[in-house]
DNA sequence: TATTCATTTCAAAATGAATTGAATATTATT
DNA sequence: AATAATATTCAATTCATTTTGAAATGAATA
């Protein structure tokens, strides 16, 4: 016995479905500071039973050819979504990878850690500073700069703990 | 016995840091999605020996007064700088607080969590339209949209731990 | 070889967030 | 009250980022 439900019906939640699903993950690629792009595409593959083309998804999200393919550039770059081409197919289809793991990782290795390690230094290069101050002055900077190196540290040791966390 | 440094220079030197700090704040702000003015004005009362007015405050970042005056508010909101009015002073005058720990807890709590908890809800909204679907469809997205889920309960399980990492 | 079609590129447009600064409000002082 | 010193607001502007879409590319087929 099939579903009870007609055809159009059940095509009519799918999409609505993914039109939902491209928006939360929105939200969210904007949270991190994403273009919002990037977190449609990825939700409407997310929320699609089969691997869809870049004309496909153009059409459903409605954006434009430059947008999904930049946008899918970057979720392959991510390694968020899977490219793949059939045999003797012009086509390439792409679908979500539904691992978190991988994702969280190349982000926190490509933007926290690096931004993390430029302050860090910046923040070091400034103790060089400190025998140029005041006796008063030197001391208060003295503690505040240590303070802001002590930040970075539990930083850089609590990134290591998310990937133990999701690993 | 004074510093055998020039008074002069070692103004320069704590300009000089000023600025440094202002730049690096600026810098993680921006990464965690805030203007760069908020981190601006937050490092250089954090590099600050004394408070500074608001006054002082746009004149040696060259921002404008709304920028200030704007900047502050969030920063006093945040509870990342403490407000202080001496007696018979007509002059607020702002100083860094230099705990990390309710900073960041007001950013979890203000920003992350309502987002969370908001995609949260229409994830499970989503799920009374399954019985809707297809079967084949059905058993797919039954299983992503418990997939993702689950991603958002580990990022709340999450944030208790930071805390708890933090205090 | 020519043609078709999917994809990429990139200059230009659109968007939207941050910033400015003049006008206004608030608060202290005379 | 009147004046002066601070602080805030908000419409207009600036600026960086994202998006668009027409043109270029290049791989697969005819």
């Amino acid at each position: 016995m099939g579903s009870t439900v007609d055809p159009t019906s059940q095509n009519t939640s799918l999409l609505f479905i993914q039109r939902e699903m491209a928006d939360i993950f929105a939200d969210l690629s904007d949270l991190f500071g994403n273009p919002s792009s990037l977190g449609s595409i990825y939700g409407l593959l997310f929320a699609s039973p089969h691997p869809l083309s870049m004309e496909e998804i153009v059409e459903r999200l409605g954006v434009s050819n430059g947008t999904a393919s930049q946008g899918l550039r970057r979720l392959v770059e991510l390694q968020a979504v899977l490219p793949q081409k059939e045999e003797g197919e012009r086509v390439t289809r792409y679908s979500a990878k539904l691992e978190l793991r991988p994702f969280v990782q190349i982000f926190l290795k490509q933007q926290l850690m690096p931004r993390l390690e430029q302050s860090t230094s910046r923040l070091a290069a400034l103790e060089g500073k400190l025998p140029k101050l005041s006796e008063e002055n030197r001391a208060v900077i003295k503690t505040r700069l240590g303070r802001a190196s002590k930040w970075h540290r539990r930083a850089k040791t609590f990134i290591p703990i998310i990937r133990r966390f999701l690993g």
